[in-house]
DNA sequence: CATCTGACACTAT
DNA sequence: TATAGTGCCAGAT
């Protein structure tokens, strides 16, 4: 579990920035991207600051925000605005993000991929 | 065993 | 673009 998540983190080569989403994906735990926060928590001398949320965006609280940022901008991450420019850093992927899902309305909450059996 | 928590992701408004 | 609401998972209490 979190060893899983904890390898998939190392995973990501420098300069490149993944979403829990996608790490939880390679740890093999689709759809967890809250144990990959938890994970992070627990585990030390992970490359956290890799870790982004959906669309480059930092979730991190506090200072640890502005701590993630300069790291990533010290390892060549650039930034747009307030977000990591995922079209460059995105590990893995390829350059299709959004995809767009059926626009039924009785669909609200992005159930992420895991498939509920 | 039940309940809460967490740095989330997604869609709709 | 930003905000709000919902769904999901695993660990801790």
């Amino acid at each position: 579990m979190f060893k899983a998540i904890q390898a998939a983190v190392r995973r990501i080569p420098r300069g490149r920035v993944a979403t829990y989403g996608q790490i939880a994906r390679v740890a093999g735990y689709a759809g967890a991207a809250r144990q990959v926060v938890w994970a992070l928590h627990a585990a030390s001398g992970l490359p956290w600051h890799r870790v982004v949320g959906a669309g480059g965006r930092i979730l991190l609280t506090g200072e640890h925000s502005l701590e993630q940022r300069i790291r990533l901008e010290a390892e060549g991450v650039t930034f747009a605005g307030a977000r990591v420019r995922m079209d460059i850093h995105q590990w893995e992927k390829g350059a299709s993000p959004q995809r767009i899902r059926n626009k039924k309305k009785s669909n609200r909450g992005g159930r992420r991929g895991t498939p509920r059996k």
